[in-house]
DNA sequence: CATGAATATCGACCTGTATCTATATTCCGA
DNA sequence: TCGGAATATAGATACAGGTCGATATTCATG
């Protein structure tokens, strides 16, 4: 049933967000949830609830290849190299991007598995 | 088709969030996001990004008429009345709550579809 | 091994907001 | 209309976090 789909990433597991983690989701409407996973599903709401954040996302997205180097995100958006590595650090650890060093640049994907769990606890 | 759906609840347009409005929200992945987009779906996402909120949205989600007294709410969080108040009225505002006096009580209930909203958003 | 480009970290600043107490407002019943 | 319960608002405080400049780190190349 859909209640109980296994859950890849860990959303209301107490593990590092950006490891697998073997657990379940509860939707949010359909389950009683208890403080450590609203603290943890929050945490997450968090991280969206940026337009850096957002727009690094619809960034990434946009690319045919699905990945994007940091330096390009840096080029777009109006913001600092900093504040741009900060974002992505934070979003990194959520379990939202994926992080690959090749040479010189580091490429930055989205971890759609990530998304979709989201998707599953607003359902 | 899914990318053009019709948006009841104005997350990208710029109407008071408690308003219906008629227009289309993209998906953030399948999308250009303008500005203002961003700005306006980070709003709900940073509104969802409270445990305390969300531990309101599950409490009333589990109810069996799907709404609750704001003081059956102070009395289950372990919050003051006034934050309450407060995280009661931000949800309010954000689209995500109906609010109806009915005598002395106020009741509280959820607006589903701003959470479907937020799911195809994620989609 | 030295240089420069890409990225991350540090420390400081500042805004936003969650939280509280105190108080105001609204409504119903006696 | 008065009193009390339910809710909202106001004002103050404290903390989280977004942002930046400066600097450190990592890597490819000459």
């Amino acid at each position: 049933m859909e209640a109980n789909i296994a859950c890849q990433s860990g959303i209301c597991q107490d593990h590092p967000m950006n490891q697998p983690a073997p657990c379940c989701c509860p939707p949010l409407l359909t389950a009683r949830l208890t403080s450590d996973e609203l603290t943890r599903i929050a945490s997450i709401f968090r991280v969206l609830g940026e337009p850096a954040r957002l727009q690094l996302l619809n960034l990434i997205a946009a690319q045919p290849q699905q990945e994007v180097r940091a330096c390009e995100l840096v080029e777009t958006l109006a913001l600092s190299q900093p504040t741009v590595s900060h974002h992505l650090k934070v979003m990194y650890e959520a379990g939202l991007l994926t992080k690959e060093r090749r040479g010189t640049w580091i490429y930055y994907g989205i971890v759609t598995d990530r998304l979709a769990e989201l998707r599953s606890v607003l359902a």
